[in-house]
DNA sequence: GCCGAACCGTACGGTACGGTACGGTCGCGG
DNA sequence: CCGCGACCGTACCGTACCGTACGGTTCGGC
């Protein structure tokens, strides 16, 4: 297996306390992130910013990528996979999910992303956010339909489709600055409550015993 | 009826226009907008810019409004209720909706919110964006609940799962900037996609016959 | 025809920030 | 001890843009 696709760049010790520094500073200062206040936050001079990252915007990459870097969640394995297995795998997953998306830290970036128009920033948080995830469940959900507990027929629509069950209006609620941060006892019945639902949508027929409307 | 609970401010034609311009400017050039370029593209002045909205903000402000105050989609009357007219008329909800998130004013102007941290254009977009989506929607489901077509108890619970299972990640995906531009054709399949599951996950039993997993 | 209000176009001050230059300090090899 | 490279702190420059001021023009009322 390929390592990564991106030349996943090793910084030393201290420019990750940079840009670490960097990543705190974005997520309580927001897109008015400055070069002076990164430098200010990192003890360490703009001059050798400039010389490191090269440019306002090789920074802002670097933060990204360095936070992409950081979340290298336990891919699931699918040996040993039966009912019961296959459907916490998947609740877990939504867990997750529900959790970075909340996070702080993934609310900054992907407004940082966002408001950053086309320079190429959004396509590294998609490729490391969503796309990351989706590669992340599909080898699971195909399992899944390998061992007749799921039916589908494209793993990418059926991941969407639990996207969409998991994350509904969530995360544009967040970016758009409503303060719904909900904690681990919430999330964990959204994701109970996704499962179900995704069971009941794309299950084999002895899976979709529980009634679907059971809501929150 | 009420009018709007938002104080329907009235502008003159003449400020329409510059509003307009203003829109459009935003659209093409995005967060990077300034007074002088709206003065520009709407030929008038920045003094009057100042003069009438008094602060950028309240220009951004304003234009948020101004489109908000555009889409007026009707409301579906929820008279005459068969199974056809409550599908038909969830169906041409999604496709809506849809198009009013991938279009390029709606990613604009969604963009410029989740920039602009919270000083309450989030809350404007909010409020006119996906809170009135699901003011517009609930009474329809809650109609198909009381002719025994639907089962749900929370009517924001099984708006925000239609939500979801509509939207999944294309907003999110327009946001960060990936062109997955799609035609009404892809829309209107989305919709009777997400309509069958819909059905499938909260339609009274004799409702859910369409199987869920034909997949695009 | 005259006045005043509204508005256009433009020019200007103030400021914030990206990017650069320079002096000073620390640590290391010779 | 010397030289040197990396880095810190700071001062500095150019630019972009917000917000304002001013002269000129149009238009409705009298």
């Amino acid at each position: 297996m390929l390592a990564r696709t991106l030349p996943d760049e090793d910084w030393t010790a201290r420019q990750g306390e940079v840009l670490e520094a960097a990543l705190g500073l974005l997520v309580e200062e927001g897109a008015t992130l400055t070069t002076a206040g990164v430098a200010r936050a990192a003890s360490c001079s703009k001059e050798t910013l400039y010389k490191w990252f090269g440019d306002r915007d090789g920074l802002l990459t670097a933060i990204v990528r360095w936070q992409a870097a950081k979340v290298k969640l336990p891919r699931i394995d699918r040996e040993r996979l039966d009912a019961a297995s296959l459907r916490e795998g998947i609740t877990s997953f939504a867990r997750n999910l529900l959790g970075v998306l909340s996070s702080d830290t993934s609310v900054a970036l992907n407004r940082l992303a966002i408001s950053h128009g086309g320079t190429g920033l959004g396509a590294i948080v998609l490729e490391n956010g969503r796309r990351e995830m989706g590669r992340r469940l599909k080898p699971v959900l195909e399992a899944g339909r390998d061992a007749k507990l799921l039916r589908f027929d494209a793993s990418e629509t059926a991941f969407r489709t639990y996207f969409g069950l998991v994350v509904r209006d969530v995360q544009i609620r967040l970016l758009l600055g409503e303060d719904c941060r909900f904690g681990g006892a919430e999330i964990a019945a959204d994701a109970e409550r996704a499962t179900d639902q995704f069971f009941a949508l794309y299950g084999a027929d002895e899976m979709q015993a529980l009634p679907a409307e059971q809501n929150a």
